[in-house]
Order: structure tokens, then C-alpha cells, then sequence
DNA sequence: CGGAGCTTTGACACGACTCAACGTGGGTGG
DNA sequence: CCACCCACGTTGAGTCGTGTCAAAGCTCCG
């Protein structure tokens, strides 16, 4: 089911918040409305969109083609901000990918970060097209699972190597969509992964990195993983 | 042969202009010296460098694995900025493809224009994201073409459906590192581009698209190209 | 218990890569 | 001035990684 959260049609020329969420329609906080999984944040091609600070949860921005393809642009995760490359209208679409509570933030509030959030999310496009030119699938695994246990990730109770356990938001065709591959392309990665005991994957969603260090060897390609 | 113009190896805390070429090395002039092919602007890793504005030539900026596999990250014409995405050390490297002619942007020059240059080198990078992630070989070298047509095109002398003439700047494995495919992939798109009478290629560098509408068409997926 | 949505696994196909040979054009030095 | 060289480009044959199509397995939840 999707909700729309901002974007009509047309283009005020100072942007305007205009929040609400279908799923829960008695919110109309500035301050931080809990969104749903899969509520449209807001549209590639619509009125600009505010920006907005990721509180808790997850949120993927993305392109797609006149024949559905897609590829997400990046996931973003607590204390980021959304709604960043826009000029007179959105250059992406955002939508959550679990339950997701946002933050309006106000011009002066954006002012302050807006140079050094602007860097940082060129730097991370200009990493994902690295890993989408010139990786392998293993590759493309190794580097998104380093990402979100960054961006994701809480040390785990077993202290061995440094692991992470984290909450895994984006499904199997989330991740291909990220990773320029196909669902059953991940599928078939993260097994192998597995069977390198280099991560596991509890009820489907929970992440443990068993091994970061090996990992980001793979990630860069400097080892490679056995079938 | 390779030529360095900026970028020693510690971080200055104010960036320093540090121009030199050694192919020439009369040059001091903060003004627009002119680099030949293959100059080295500035280095991934390095300490940041100061912001140039391509007056004249074409500067590739790119990212290289340990293993030497390379991403082009974007080409740059005349009138764009190069340096932009930098933090305290510069994010990718910087090659002129050809003669080339910098200039050097003072702070308030810089910060005039600084957001909309960031903003649009920004939409440039999750475009080639989209590209790399989701689009075929043909797809992916329409596109190209497009792109480098604006940025270097001018109207062709044939009047010819809006056909555009512009200098090919990157070799074949430019662009294979700039579109994440092989050198020989290209050369066989560019081929079947020209037997489909969408392109011409006189004296290797010089490209006229025939047909740039049908090209947009095949660069977003909306019609193939025959073998 | 049954269904929906997501995941896993297998068999097969195909696009792009690899390896290799040959062609072409511009520059250099005998 | 020509022969040679070198970098770049083209083309072909065969391989391989990833995509496609299909079936079946989980897990949650009504």
C-alpha cells in the first residue's frame, strides 16, 4: 500500500510543507510524523521537496525509467537528511523502507548543514557508481553490507572480530535495485556469504557481520569469494 | 606521458594554488595555462585542490581501484567547474583529455555559483548512476553521446533533423571507463550506431549524431538497436 | 488452515568480457 | 621521404557472469 506524504503538482516558489500521512491521518506535526513502510516521501519530477532529517528508520531515494526499471540512488539512514539535489522540482523520488519518523528542518536549521550533507551525498553517488561501473556481484554485497552496518548497525553481544548486527530495511529486490544486479542475483550472494560464515542473516531481516575486516577486503576486491 | 599540476603530498590548511606543467614551464599564471593531453590536475586522496573552471579542452574525473579497474565519474566541458565534491583531501582524480585550458576561481568567485555547481554535478552523478546500474551497452552509449553533444556540440553545418558535430575528447577506453563497460564493447556499439545511421565518425575523433531524437529514444530504453 | 509476500534454488539463455589477431593513422628517425 | 613504430581502433571466436524463467520453501498473519 503507498502513501503520499509531500508533492503535489505544481511549484510554489518557497516550498511548502505540506505534511500528512494517509495511514494515520491525524498527524500533521512539523515536528515528526511516523511513516509507514513504503509511504512516497516525495515524487522525481514534482515541486521541490523540503528537506528532511532522517530520525529513525530508512529511507531510499531513486530514479526509475519510462519501463519501470529502477535503481536507487542511495539509502538513507538516521541523521541524514532527504530532499538534498533538488532545484525547481525533485531529481528523485523518496520513499521509507520500514516504519520511518522524519524531521521538517527549517531554512536557517538547513543552512547550517547544507554544504558538508550536499558533499557528503555526492561522495557517496560518486562511490555507488564506482561499485555499479566496475564491481563484481560479490563485490556490490560486500561494500552495501559495510554501508548499512554503518549507517545501521549497533556492535553486536559477540565481540569476535569487531562484528556488527544490524537491522536489514531493503528487501532482496531493494538491495538489487541499489546494487545494479537482480533479486535472485542477491539471493545467491548472500548465501555464499553465508557459507563463507562471513555474515549471517537471523529471521530474515537481522544482519550479523561475522568478519568486517574480510569483508571490505572483498568489497575493494583485494580477496574473492569461493562458490 | 604524465604531468602533474597540483597536489603535493600534505594538507595545506587554506588550499595553495600550486600551478605548474612541466611540458611548459614557463607557466605561472594563475589566469589559464594551457595543459596538454593527459595532465594530471589534481590526485584522489590528495590534499584538497583549489576549484577550476574548464575554459577551453575536456577533464575527466575519475576513481581507481587498488587493481587498477577505473571509474569515470564525469567528463567535463567548457564553462563547468572541476574540484567540487572535495573534504579535506579531493574524492577522485583529475586528467585533461586533451588540450585544455583551466581557470583558477577565487573564494568569492567560487562561492557565487558554488550550491548550483554542486547541486548539478549532483544530478550528473545519480544519472550515471541510473546509467550504470540499469541500462544496456547501446543504451548506455546513446546516452553518452547526448551528453557529450551538449557539452561539446555545436549545430552541424547539415541541417539534417537538428544533427550536432562535436570533438570526441575521450578515447574508446575512456568511455568504456566512464560507461562500466570494456573498450571492446564500445567499439561494437559505436559500430552498429553508425551502420543504423545514427552516427558518423570521420577521422576518429570527429562524431555527427544523424539522428540525436532517435537517440534519446534509445538512450532511455524506448526503442533498441538493431545488431 | 490457507494465502500473500518474500526468499531460495535450479536450469538455461544471453549480453558483455576476454583473448587474440589485424588494421589504421600520426609521429619519428634513419 | 620513406620505413618503422606505437597507440588506438576494429573485428572475431569462445567463455563466463549475471539475467531470465520457473518451481518450491519459508514466515507472518488473518
Amino acid at each position: 500500500m503507498l502513501h503520499l506524504l509531500a508533492g503535489a503538482g505544481e511549484a510554489p516558489t518557497v516550498p511548502q510543507p505540506m505534511l500528512y500521512d494517509n495511514s494515520a491521518r491525524s498527524h500533521r506535526d512539523i515536528a515528526g510524523p511516523l511513516l509507514s513502510s513504503r509511504t512516497i516521501v516525495f515524487h522525481e519530477g514534482f515541486a521541490r521537496s523540503p528537506i528532511y532529517r532522517v530520525v529513525d528508520g530508512c529511507v531510499a531515494t531513486f530514479q526509475t525509467l519510462a519501463d519501470g526499471r529502477r535503481q536507487i540512488i542511495d539509502l538513507v539512514g538516521p541523521g541524514r537528511l532527504i530532499g538534498l539535489g533538488a532545484s525547481e522540482y525533485n531529481r528523485h523520488s523518496a520513499e521509507t523502507l520500514g516504519f520511518t519518523r522524519l524531521e521538517l528542518l527549517s531554512a536557517p536549521l538547513v543552512a547550517n548543514q547544507f554544504e558538508s550533507a550536499l558533499t557528503e551525498t555526492l561522495a557517496r553517488s560518486q562511490a555507488l557508481a564506482m561499485l555499479l561501473g566496475r564491481k563484481t556481484a560479490p563485490e556490490r554485497l560486500a561494500s552495501a553490507l559495510l554501508d548499512l552496518a554503518e549507517q545501521f548497525g549497533r556492535p553486536a553481544r559477540e565481540r569476535k572480530r569487531g562484528a556488527v548486527t544490524f537491522h536489514l530495511y531493503p528487501t532482496r529486490g531493494d538491495l538489487a535495485d541499489w546494487l545494479g544486479l537482480t533479486l535472485e542475483t542477491v539471493s545467491r550472494c548472500l548465501t555464499r556469504l553465508k557459507k563463507a560464515d562471513l555474515i549471517d542473516i537471523q529471521r530474515g531481516d537481522l544482519v550479523t557481520l561475522l568478519d568486517p575486516r574480510q569483508l571490505a577486503h572483498i568489497a575493494v576486491g583485494d580477496q574473492t569469494l569461493s562458490h
